[in-house]
DNA sequence: GACCAGGCACATC
DNA sequence: GATGTGCATGGT
């Protein structure tokens, strides 16, 4: 499968961001979002130079909320970003640097105490900022696994992802790969209504 | 206008 | 536990 979708679509080059914040923001930013809407937003950010932990939990939520806007949910992302944000002046004096140090699992459990940061947005950051090995999943990932037969229609995100583990070299750099070309033919091809003709996984058979 | 987008929290039964 | 709903902009 990885194969395949290499050949079809190439290096995709995630994360787009400059810098592991504007990763984490983008994170929460595309949470059941378009990301065409959320570079809109992000660009907003940067202008604003609030694109940094400590200028955007000194914003006012209002400001937050309009420079985000493009990004849609503007009142639920500004208090997930400042949920988020907050997070990292407690937990690592706003210095991302500090978070490196820790390790996979203790990190990825205190992203989930954030209010507004589930399994996929702490996976991506984890996966994307910082580079830990976690695969993430998707929607798209989801109706893959599914509508190739490799994964029950129940499956949780844990078993998911468990199933990668399983059966995927666990490099951050393929790890990274694989899911950005998941992320490339769903959107194309693996929709809520499948558009499955002109698919480059069509016809994969399975030992 | 219909459909959909790189989720998540919360209410209700 | 499981099922349903609100959140919102913008592109096709």
């Amino acid at each position: 499968m990885f194969d395949r979708l290499f050949l079809h679509y190439g290096p995709q080059k995630w994360w787009p961001g400059e810098t592991s914040f504007e990763v984490m923001v983008g994170a929460i930013l595309t949470q059941n979002t378009n990301w065409r809407n959320v570079e809109k937003a992000i660009a907003n950010l940067k202008a604003a130079s609030a694109l940094h932990p400590m200028a955007m939990f000194e914003l006012s939520d209002s400001s937050l909320a309009s420079l985000i806007k493009p990004a849609g949910y503007f009142n639920v992302k500004t208090k997930r970003l400042k949920n988020f944000v907050e997070f990292l002046q407690q937990h690592y004096q706003g210095a991302i640097e500090k978070m490196r140090e820790k390790p996979t699992l203790e990190l990825r459990e205190a992203l989930l105490r954030v209010k507004g940061i589930g399994p996929e947005t702490a996976d991506s950051i984890l996966l994307y900022a910082l580079e830990h090995p976690l695969f993430v999943i998707d929607a798209y990932t989801y109706r893959i696994l599914t509508r190739h037969f490799l994964i029950h229609e129940e499956a949780t995100y844990e078993e998911m992802q468990d199933f990668f583990a399983d059966h995927v070299p666990a490099e951050v750099a393929h790890y990274n790969e694989f899911h950005a070309l998941l992320v490339a033919v769903g959107k194309e091809f693996c929709r809520p209504k499948p558009q499955c003709e002109l698919c480059p996984l069509k016809g994969l058979h399975w030992d």
